[in-house]
DNA sequence: GTCCCGACAG
DNA sequence: CTGTCAGGAC
């Protein structure tokens, strides 16, 4: 399915030609593809109210000046809700406190832990960024845009949320909701394949600079009330992708398997092979053959989840 | 079926 | 740029 621009702007201003800004209602003028200086603060005003109306306060990490437990919880909610995130973060903070606690962790343990969050890769990375900021910021974590990024599993998104939220920094935060926001405020109903560098000049001209964190909850609040009264804006972001169905799929094998060694470590290929084809059977699907079983083995130990010792998968 | 406060490898 | 990753609520 390929998306394609509905407006007329192909070209990569698309809030040139439109110059139907939505928001509000209120159509106002556009002053050679920038949005007037006018119409940004009536944003920045409706944001800050938005944020009011709808804030969602009691989140247990909102709030927080420990960059590691903000850190913490921007990487659970990557692509994750904050429904489920709620019950998985204050267990894994009180396992592990501090940068430290988790550097020197067990990597069963951790794994155990995150089990039903999700992108078991995750939790991999976290450990390893755990470390690095262990042997490389004095068990700190670093409060720069380039030392973040240099950590794994830190994209963008998440820097720009450590950046804002931990250090009141007025970062660039670009995720789902901020997106929901911009382009429903920004780009015309009808405005199809919003790329990121049409929204980032905007996030980056109206980020308060006095309470960049304020700021983001706020528009985070505002974006999760837009998804839940109209269809979702983001859907129109360039970037937006479906899942593949879970069923059935490749990514519930590896899960299993990962669940299967977490609860037997040691446990022989063979057996998890057949444990595995034996879940797969009363689900009614048919078995796994071995060359794809080796497959998703292999590709599990590569990635660090448990070793591979002849017949024997270690966490 | 739909969605979720993305990152990464290829 | 595209495909992959997990799991449950709705």
């Amino acid at each position: 399915m390929t998306q394609k621009r509905v407006s007329s702007a192909a070209s990569s201003n698309a809030y040139v030609q439109g110059s139907t800004i939505v928001g509000d209602g209120a159509c106002t003028e556009f002053n050679h593809g920038v949005p007037t200086e006018e119409r940004l603060e009536a944003f920045r005003r409706a944001v800050w109210e938005a944020g009011l109306a709808y804030a969602r306060d009691n989140l247990p990490w909102r709030g927080i000046d420990d960059a590691y437990a903000v850190y913490v919880s921007e990487v659970m909610l990557q692509q994750t809700q904050v429904s489920r995130v709620e019950k998985f973060w204050p267990r894994f903070m009180e396992a592990f406190p501090t940068i430290d606690d988790l550097a020197h962790a067990e990597t069963a343990q951790v794994l155990e832990l995150w089990q039903g969050l999700g992108y078991n890769r995750r939790a991999l990375a976290l450990m390893r960024a755990a470390c690095a900021c262990v042997e490389r910021f004095d068990s700190t974590m670093p409060d720069t845009l380039d030392d973040l990024l240099s950590l794994p599993g830190i994209g963008p998104a998440t820097a720009g949320g450590i950046l804002a939220f931990a250090f009141q920094k007025p970062a660039v935060y670009v995720e789902t909701n901020v997106r929901a926001v911009f382009i429903h405020e920004f780009f015309a109903h009808h405005t199809e394949a919003v790329h990121d560098r049409e929204l980032i000049p905007l996030v980056e001209q109206t980020c308060s600079h006095d309470n960049p964190r304020g700021w983001y909850y706020a528009l985070l609040d505002w974006g999760a009330h837009i998804k839940q009264t109209e269809k979702n804006p983001t859907r129109r972001s360039a970037h937006y992708a479906r899942q593949n169905t879970f069923e059935g799929s490749h990514r519930q094998k590896r899960a299993f398997i990962l669940r299967t060694v977490l609860a037997h470590s040691g446990i022989s290929f063979t057996e998890v092979g057949a444990l595995l084809n034996t879940e797969e059977n009363r689900m009614g699907r048919p078995s796994v053959d071995q060359t794809t079983l080796n497959r998703l083995v292999d590709e599990l130990a590569a990635e660090g989840f448990f070793q591979r010792v002849d017949d024997a998968l270690q966490v």
